[in-house]
DNA sequence: CTGAAAGCGCTTACAG
DNA sequence: CTGAAAGCGCTTACAG
């Protein structure tokens, strides 16, 4: 069914359907509900292609998740930014298409994804500093908002936690507890995540008035996986706690820790970063920096959306709100 | 850049670089490359939206994965079946909207989802037994495949794995190990995995001749506190074994076991389903059956892709193989 | 093998 | 407030 068909049985124009679809007010309250009682009736469902064609406009949002990264199958992530995306698009009635991007997707891929018009804008999931396809939003004229800072292109909207002061107040409070011999696993370094919680590590240190000791940092890449290895290398030595920048990673190496017979928090406090829904399951459970996650792809989404209806060169900046939860594993009890 | 600016360039008409764009095969050699040259040196790419109107076809899959699922979030499950999903889709010229549903969608939710012409075909992910979305799916004429078969609705496509064999196989494993008193912890009784796994259970004690103890059947759903709260039930019926229908639950069972002082396997043995990347990671392992989850979403979405191509009114149905891995949760070395 | 023309189903100045 | 008309950027019979 079409357009022309209700505006046939309406006794109207074409354009005068058009502008009750479209919520035009000039139209009499009249004809409106005409017109309205008839699509009602019939069900009909304007064609979203040719209004995208003739609209200029899609309502689609691309979300693109970098394949490379490893936490894709390692934390509910990417499913929390992806339901958080989805709704806020519900909400606004957008649909929110899916670009699972490959890491050496070539400039060509990426040009054929922005250029095809079928996205209006597009959502960046945690990519990496030096991503090639960053470099393409940038030359395309595509609205795009990043989920997570970008460190040196200071145009780039984002939606962002405070990774460094939160990290910061987490390695703190093991400091109030008396630890002093702090490690760290962090994020993969080219990931601003990583650097930023790092850097919080490091700030809390220095606010202590303490060194940071460069056999006390080892890099990790998000997942379980890598917290193990990291922690390996850690336990040698001997630190009396240690922070670990993803909930995954303190998985990773709570088990370590085990495996080399030693308890948590006992021999060795742990505290990490996202406040996952597993955090609170572990042997001990995780004190942790909670961070909303479906919030950010809400917001990201909606930011966007408004960034596409209300044009204005100066980048968005959100900072969303973190939380420090305090379980058994920091030893909170036993000191 | 449109069409109409690659004609004027390359000396021929519209029609024509249509032709070459669109690789039909009425075109001369020298024609062609002489307009591909054009179209390469100016990146053109064509207007998907405009293609899509002219052409009938938007070349984009729906991907529906029904909210309600709460093992959204409990185990990368959907993660898996996305990248599948995904990597297929771009394999093959197409893209993917997702749609996150929300489990009470109205139908005029779904009606305007599937009527807005802006996807060629569905996907639908893991859905309910009586999800009203399948219902109009059936009503529209949109071409749609399911991931895991229904019982009823016998004319669906879908992909699946063979979970009733599958579920056997490991039960089977169980009673050759010695067990005879074993417990399930099955999947929802409103998903057909969850109905066809708990099946298998029940022939593979026929097969020994033994009677299904009710008492020894827990509904779970999907997740690890589901199977955390299941095994609550199970353990004062004192099971040798119990087969839970994933390793989420699974993981929830162990931590239960753990927390009622007893010993996996030696106390109380346990076995599931899917073998999830932590699977090998649990203390102890888990002994489970291996599902190509990734591969169902690439089937099901080529296998979609090729209906569209090549209509035909007899449905497709596909089984993917499934392995059972066997690690140290089932006891197998202590009998 | 090639081109002129109609058409896909809408939106949106423009004129009244 | 309303309608006739042009236009969005392609594809595809149709005719040659």
């Amino acid at each position: 069914m079409k357009l022309e068909e209700i505006a046939k049985l309406s006794g109207v124009s074409r354009s005068t359907v058009s502008r009750v679809i479209n919520r035009d007010a000039r139209v009499s309250p009249l004809t409106r509900e005409r017109v309205q009682e008839i699509i009602q009736r019939l069900n009909y469902q304007p064609n979203a292609v040719a209004r995208s064609l003739a609209g200029g406009r899609t309502h689609v949002l691309g979300l693109v998740i970098p394949m490379g990264v490893s936490r894709l199958f390692s934390d509910p992530y990417f499913p929390l930014l992806i339901q958080g995306v989805s709704s806020a698009c519900n909400a606004h009635d957008h649909s929110v298409m899916l670009w699972v991007a490959d890491p050496d997707y070539e400039r060509r891929t990426v040009r054929q994804v922005l250029n095809n018009k079928f996205i209006d804008g597009v959502v960046l999931a945690s990519s990496l500093l030096d991503d090639p396809l960053l470099e393409a939003l940038t030359d395309a004229d595509m609205p795009f908002i990043l989920i997570g800072r970008h460190p040196s292109k200071l145009q780039v909207s984002y939606v962002d936690v405070d990774n460094q002061n939160s990290a910061r107040e987490i390695v703190a409070h093991l400091l109030r507890l008396g630890y002093r011999r702090i490690a760290t696993i962090t994020g993969p370094h080219n990931m601003i995540a990583g650097i930023d919680r790092l850097e919080g590590y490091r700030a809390a240190l220095r606010q202590w008035g303490l060194p940071a000791d460069p056999d006390l940092i080892v890099e990790g890449d998000f997942t379980e996986d890598g917290g193990y290895a990291a922690m390996q290398r850690l336990i040698s030595r001997q630190p009396e706690a240690v922070f670990a920048a993803s909930d995954a990673m303190a998985v990773g190496a709570l088990r370590m820790i085990r495996d080399a017979g030693l308890r948590v928090p006992q021999d060795i406090a742990a505290v990490s970063f996202d406040d996952m829904p597993f955090a609170a399951r572990t042997e001990p459970p995780l004190t942790t920096i909670r961070q909303p996650i479906a919030r950010a792809g809400a917001v990201a989404a909606e930011t966007l959306i408004d960034m596409m209806e209300h044009p204005d060169p100066s980048p968005r900046r959100v900072i969303l709100p973190t939380e420090l939860v305090i379980r058994a594993s920091c030893g909170s009890a036993n000191r």
